[in-house]
RNA sequence: GGGCGCUUAGCUCAGGUGGUUAGAGCACUGCCCUGAUAAGGCAGAGGUCUCUGGUUCGAGUCCAGAAGCGCCCA
């Protein structure tokens, strides 16, 4: 029976063996037992129904979706969030820079949400903090993905129809798909919650953009930094269209088809008779050939065969040389390395700059699984070849126009699709006595993606701006930067050590006019710097310039600064990255307007996803340098990929992308920014509806913990204008709860000024975690209570003032639900308050509220709780049944003391009578005493562990020293701690333990029946449909009839009955209460 | 080939400055509490902190190397 584990405390108290003299003097401390409900006696709430709540009732389902909708229109309704700007206006200056969205989408993706929501973040917090902002958004508006988007809607296949469509009607489109996306971007940005200037967005497509472009171009001009040069690219002779390498990567892009292959001999200079065998699938870029490639490390082999000798490598002579032959000898690739030989069509007159050039040269890639082991080089066919050739400084050969047809001087070639000669090349082959053998080869080859027509690489001219010059100073830059996470400064410096020459134009319409011009009389090249410029210079075309686009500038001649001739632009168009570029100079006006741009230069951040600092931290980074000197940005944040939830990326061929709009509406917005703010920078998220429920209902004890408020601030009639009681004078709950709340202010505040959202959302969800399962659950019965007393008003107080901190600290992650939270809590109840949270100041740190050693005290009074309802359950007791005593076991002598000070929280937690706090119970409990490490670890060293060991059979002295064979320890070095003895029913988690005392008495039985029934009728009157403050009549009937007469008035003031009669309807409820036949009924009265 | 990250429970992730028995949420099992209630709490089970070596009295944590994954550059 339980009654035989409990020991009388005083033989565990004298038992007790450890120290410090006062060990067994240890106050035992009691609470105020005896009460059996803490405040039965005091009257439920009741008269408050009919007065006018003053907060609005909560419901406790949370509908975040209907909430954002309702605060959208309260914002735009109020005009928010231009009285926002206007409040701020003029004072310090936060300057964020928004990078530039491509304003091509139809609707907007959670990953542009996620970056938005950071966005947002921070310009919220830094308004709190009373910064002045421009708030202006950017749109990205040019280049290729437009212009393919556009084609689609135009059912235009190639840039031939585009051109026969007409390039004006062409622009007008890609413009207005632009407008048409940037719309959508910004409602459905505006429903994710971000605030800004929509109406003064900036777009890049703008002629101010341009001009702003064209100075900086100018000026690269006159540093030397601009120059033509090549670039190899994969090409759609049917489109007439170059194909990114994302292009090149789309799901089948790559397609299985047969090529006819060619053996093919490149005879040795100085040799006789003796050829270099060469493989290649494509034979119409053999006349282009420049060199031949071989791994020095392989083994080549010479063959002899007829009269003729072949060199190729050992691994591939068997699947290459067909029919007798022998071997003379082996040699390395290294060895071949150098040697000069004569092409296959050296004789045609394009292929003449190469033949001087002709060579073996080394290449690691070459490798055996196919062909001979050496490979045919032809620079300008290939991009592995280019890329080779720049290494080499081997001059490049183009062979075929944008049509993939062969240029003059080609011969028998000249005009002829690059694909359709192979037969015709092995045919001429064979006839120069060059083909050794023709094979049918069947592999994956890379189609256009629009068309599904076999791709061909060229080399095409193209602009570039030469970057050597700068690197350096670039780097400079970069370095002056704080990059959040650090990584990405590195990554930034790694981009800047190895990028190559920027290429900067595109063979294409819809995009920055590059302001290059040549002259047509006496060819000399020049830049022209701005819109005035070229209106200054223009002879001809001037009345048609609508706008700085293609076609409308190509039709302005201007007049050559050096023969007064007539000169036109080039063609091509800039890439995109140079309109966003250039944004910190554009946006803030810098040719027209200095001093503006002066006050916003630097930004103080920008915040992008990590592919950025290749592109646009880059490309800010190039202009700002060129321009002044000096980064852009001060502070840069990156972030990793969105995912979906198992991890894969979204794509909509595998149907698992989710657009923002669709789960703003299915859970809200701020859902998703929680989500997303929670999130570590450093790696990817895991987006889905499943993480999307997880965060709604950790959001969800939040939001109880407000309902919970409302629920009783408005049956009490609670105002919050109030004269509240001094926070010093509070209860130690309170007091506690507040101290935690200035902490996490201290926290969250720390955490955003080194822009990491994540640390103070984990830090806030720890906070409202201890705010509802600790001070809401232990103060309950504080708000339930009708004296309006003290303690009562601490509470409501105390309970009001977290709660509208806590929207302040929310409110830049999520702005809806704060403001919901404020308009209730706030401006409701004082009409004098600011119209709107993201108005409000962003908290201060009280440090006088901050008490950490309450704090300590607490999480002791936590831990005890913890092991003591762990006891309890060992020994298979439930709470509401009262118990005489618990034991708690606490070594440390000052945690004892803090715990102390809370008995009332541990006894009313565990609903017992006492509880005595002691340092050790050795009934229960062994001793064991451990070195404590941190002061002993440097004092013995080496001799640690030998010390560890010694411990093990130690002797305690009164004193709290400790011999431990020839080890004496100070009571400072050692830590002594216990742990149950087996065959007792306590529970602990060292150095923690409690026992219980699990003997019941008929009075202890009594007053847990009477618990019992309190909690049934409770449910019945949830059951009824009552509501909280109804007055009941309760009857009941069976064997609980004695505990009843006895807690008649107890009973009566929980369940709000005014009267209790026995007998019963036939509508009872009969079942039995802790194994006692009852039965009861309830009325409303 | 070079660079930057990541690797902790079945899953998703936290784990300042090295310290004694590594945590949370979800999922699973059992129990409890409950007028915040389609919530909440406790407990159980679940770990070679990717691996190897080093520094140290002591490493999830610092250093070096390896592996796997991701991204960037060649």
């Amino acid at each position: 029976m339980a009654a035989h584990r409990w020991q009388p405390m005083n033989e565990c108290v004298t038992g007790v063996t450890n120290s410090g003299g006062t060990a067994g003097h240890e106050p035992v401390l009691r609470s105020n037992a005896g009460r059996v409900f803490c405040c039965l006696q005091e009257e439920r709430v009741a008269t408050v129904a009919n007065k006018k709540a003053r907060f609005a009732a909560v419901p406790t389902k949370l509908d975040f979706v209907e909430q954002e909708h309702r605060i959208i229109e309260l914002w735009e309704g109020e005009r928010s969030f231009e009285k926002l700007v206007e409040k701020n206006r003029g004072k310090e200056r936060f300057s964020f820079i928004d990078g530039p969205i491509t304003a091509n989408i139809a609707a907007m993706g959670v990953h542009h949400a996620w970056g938005r929501t950071y966005k947002d973040i921070f310009q919220r917090y830094k308004a709190m903090r009373g910064y002045d902002q421009r708030y202006q958004n950017g749109f990205d508006c040019q280049g290729l993905w437009v212009e393919v988007e556009v084609e689609k809607d135009l059912g235009l296949n190639s840039k031939r129809e585009i051109e026969r469509y007409g390039i004006a009607k062409f622009a007008d489109a890609c413009r207005a798909r632009v407008d048409e996306s940037a719309a959508v971007i910004a409602k459905q940005s505006q429903r994710l919650g971000q605030w800004m200037d929509w109406d003064n967005s900036y777009f890049t497509y703008t002629d101010n953009n341009i001009a702003h472009i064209w100075s900086v171009l100018k000026t690269a001009h006159e540093k030397g930094w601009l120059y033509k040069g090549h670039r190899s690219m994969a090409w759609c002779a049917r489109c007439g269209t170059a194909l990114s390498e994302h292009e090149m990567k789309m799901e089948d892009a790559y397609r299985e088809m047969t090529h006819l292959s060619v053996y093919v001999r490149f005879p040795i200079d100085d040799r006789d008779n003796e050829s270099f065998l060469v493989w290649t699938t494509t034979p119409w870029t053999l006349p282009a050939n420049v060199a031949l490639a071989v791994k020095p490390e392989l083994e080549y082999v010479r063959v002899k065969q007829g009269d003729e000798t072949l060199i190729l490598s050992k691994g591939t002579l068997a699947t290459a040389v067909m029919g007798p032959h022998q071997v003379v000898a082996t040699v390395s690739g290294a060895s071949l390395v150098g040697l000069r030989y004569s092409g296959p069509f050296d004789d045609l007159p394009a292929a003449k700059e190469a033949v001087a050039h002709h060579r073996v040269i080394s290449w690691e890639d070459v490798g055996e699984a196919e062909g001979t082991g050496i490979v045919h080089i032809a620079p300008g066919a290939g991009d592995a070849d280019f890329q080779l050739a720049k290494l080499e400084k081997l001059p490049v050969l183009v062979p075929i126009d944008e049509n993939a047809r062969f240029v003059k001087g080609h011969g028998f070639l000249d005009g002829k699709e690059a694909r359709d000669v192979s037969k015709e090349i092995a045919d001429e082959l064979e006839r120069r006595g060059r083909l050794y053998r023709r094979l049918d080869y069947t592999h994956r080859y890379p189609t256009c993606w629009r068309c599904r027509e076999e791709i061909v690489f060229r080399v095409d001219d193209e602009w570039f701006l030469a970057m050597d010059e700068l690197r350096p100073k670039l780097m400079q830059a970069a370095a002056t930067v704080t990059w959040v996470p650090e990584s990405a400064g590195k990554r930034m410096q790694d981009w800047l050590k190895n990028m190559g020459d920027w290429n900067i134009s595109r063979k294409r319409y819809w995009g920055l006019p590059l302001p290059f011009y040549t002259c047509t009389s006496c060819e000399h090249f020049f830049v022209i710097g701005s819109e005035e410029e070229l209106r200054q210079r223009a002879t001809a075309g001037l009345d048609q310039l609508r706008e700085l686009h293609r076609p409308w500038i190509d039709a302005v001649v201007v007049a050559c600064p050096k023969c007064g001739g007539a000169a036109k632009r080039v063609t091509e168009v800039g890439d995109c990255w140079l309109d966003a570029g250039i944004v910190p100079f554009s946006t803030l006006n810098y040719l027209h307007d200095r001093a503006y741009w002066q006050e916003w230069f630097p930004a103080d951040l920008v915040t992008e996803m990590r592919e950025q600092i290749r592109l646009w931290f880059y490309s800010q980074l190039f202009f700002s340098v060129v321009v002044t000197g000096k980064a852009p940005y001060l502070n840069v944040q990156s972030y990793e990929k969105l995912l979906d939830e198992k991890g894969r990326p979204m794509h909509r061929s595998w149907g698992n992308v989710i657009v923002f709009p669709e789960a703003a509406e299915r859970v809200g917005a701020d859902v998703a920014r929680w989500l997303y703010s929670r999130q570590n920078v450093q790696e990817n998220i895991l987006f889905g509806w499943t993480p999307l429920e997880d965060v709604a209902r950790r959001l969800l004890t939040l939001w109880n913990t407000y309902a919970f408020f409302v629920t009783y601030a408005n049956y009490d009639g609670f105002d919050p204008a109030a004269k509240a009681p001094p926070v010093a004078r509070r209860p130690a709950l309170d007091r506690w709860i507040l101290s935690r709340l200035h902490g996490l202010v201290r926290d969250v505040t720390a955490e955003l000024e080194g822009w990491d959202p994540q640390g103070g959302a984990l830090a806030m969800e720890r906070f409202w975690d201890d705010l509802s399962n600790w001070y809401v659950r232990r103060s309950r019965r504080r708000f339930w209570k009708s004296a309006r007393d003290e303690d009562k008003k601490s509470a409501e107080h105390t309970l009001h003032e977290v709660l509208t901190t806590f929207a302040r600290l929310i409110a830049p992650y999520m702005p809806f639900l704060a403001e919901a939270m404020y308009q209730n809590l706030v401006r409701n109840a004082m009409p004098r308050a600011a119209a709107s949270v993201h108005h409000t100041d962003w908290p201060a740190v009280e440090a006088a509220v901050i008490d950490e050693r309450l704090e300590r005290g607490m999480a002791v009074v936590r831990r005890i709780v913890s092991v003591a309802s762990a006891a309890r359950h060992a020994g298979n007791v439930k709470v509401r049944m009262p118990l005489a005593r618990l034991v708690a076991v606490v070594p440390d002598r000052e945690e004892r003391l803090l715990a102390a000070e809370h008995v009332g929280l541990i006894t009313d937690e565990l609903n017992v009578k006492a509880v005595e706090i002691v340092d050790a119970a050795d009934t229960y409990l062994d001793v064991v005493i451990k070195p404590d490490l941190k002061v002993l670890g440097p004092k013995l060293g080496k001799d640690l562990p030998k010390a560890q060991a010694a411990l093990r059979n130690a002797r305690l002295r009164p004193d709290g020293s400790v011999v431990a064979g020839e080890y004496t320890f100070a009571a400072s070095e050692v830590l002594v701690e216990h742990r149950a003895k087996a065959g007792f029913a306590v529970a602990g988690e060292a150095p923690y333990f409690a026992v219980v005392d699990t003997k019941r008495t008929p009075e202890l039985e009594a007053e847990g029946l009477a618990r019992e029934i309190v909690h049934a009728v409770q449910n019945l009157r949830k059951e009824r449909g009552f509501d909280i403050a109804d007055r009941i009549v309760l009857r009941y009937d069976g064997e609980i009839a004695d505990v009843v007469r006895r807690y008649k008035d107890e009973i009566a003031g929980e369940v709000l009955a005014t009267r209790v009669e026995p007998g019963v309807t036939d509508k009872a409820w009969r079942g039995a209460l802790n194994g006692v036949p009852a039965a009861l009924d309830v009325e409303r009265v």
